[in-house]
DNA sequence: GTCTATAAACCGATAGAC
DNA sequence: GTCTATCGGTTTATAGAC
């Protein structure tokens, strides 16, 4: 008996995990198509198939919804960076990562907002559980980066913050979008390209 | 009399080009700020001085405001390219460009708006006279592409096209906001950083 | 041309019925 | 929890007096 409720419970539990999964699929696209601050309310709710209200119960603000999607995607480079082969030198982690944000990017589905200009970014600050995951990640990546430093494969005259911002920072290059719209380069080919320019330089 | 009637309006078209000149310094420190979306009309007559109807007098919409003043933008740079000593290399041509943007985004004055996510960006393709620029400065910089490639100091084994959109990318990277953030750099060291990443890479 | 005042549209968020 | 309908605020753009 007991155990029966308790699994209608979850039951329920599930079905909400499931949609919310649903909605934050939506506002992941959207967040990568346009950014936070053209997203609207009314889209994000059309485009799940349900009215505005009803994602009002789901999530208390546009912020708070961004935020949770943020997270999400935190959560899920978290995953991939913990998943790498370990016989990876740590230089090659550091791309694989990149390579997956980009290739990510120009599937449609990585918000990038890193832009210092879009009004989530505070929302984003003082939302624990982002910060959260965002620490993790900068703890994972650093480890790497250091080591790389260290092995000689990543120059250790750069300070790491610099490699680490940079890392973040092509995950989400404009320049993916203008090859991509300019349409002489695949996908993958856009991605190699990025990867070298990114650790190679231009010159080599 | 002709001449002093002449004088007269020519005085006028004067000051007319004075205030208009002061309204795009104001878009211009406000789109380097807040980005086009963010940017309200209210706030650009205030900052100017002038109630906003006096504003759209002199540009009849937001988009024609804010691609006015990305078109004087892209004939300062121009202007900037012209200005480079003869006896620089093409690299170092290129290079001073980048340089020169970085140093004025982080002077609080060069509107990044290359997101391809800005509901500008449209509008600037339907402007005639950016696009003209564009032209200009693209073809400047394409050349002096070639002419490095020709001379081994960038690589020949790199699509101009991906050369020149990092180059236009880097102007505007969200690395240098993050290390201004950061406080651990001056804005030249942080130049010199950025500069040294986007043509050397981070393995060198 | 500059101002005040306002129209028209949009958007985030909520009320209340079911 | 989901819906329809609407509020309240903001923003672009304009009307009309001076």
């Amino acid at each position: 008996m007991s155990g029966s409720a308790a699994k209608k419970l979850s039951f329920k539990q599930q079905q909400l995990q499931f949609r919310e999964n649903a909605i934050l699929d939506v506002v992941n696209r959207l967040l990568a198509k346009k950014g936070f601050d053209l997203m609207t309310m009314d889209e994000v709710a059309a485009e799940v198939g349900i009215a505005k209200a009803s994602l009002y119960k789901h999530f208390e603000s546009k912020e708070v919804l961004s935020a949770a999607s943020m997270t999400r995607l935190m959560e899920q480079t978290i995953a991939v960076a913990s998943s790498l082969p370990a016989s990876l030198c740590a230089l090659d982690k550091l791309k694989s990562i990149v390579r997956w944000a980009i290739q990510t990017h120009l599937g449609g589905t990585m918000p990038l907002l890193p832009s210092t200009r879009s009004s989530i970014q505070q929302a984003l600050l003082t939302y624990p559980p982002y910060i959260e995951k965002l620490s993790a990640l900068t703890e994972q990546l650093g480890g790497w980066i250091g080591e790389a430093q260290e092995h000689g494969t990543l120059s250790n005259t750069l300070p790491g913050e610099v490699i680490l911002y940079t890392i973040f920072a092509r995950s989400c290059d404009p320049v993916a979008d203008f090859l991509k719209m300019g349409g002489a380069f695949s996908d993958a080919e856009i991605v190699e390209l990025l990867i070298r320019t990114c650790f190679d330089g231009m010159t080599g």
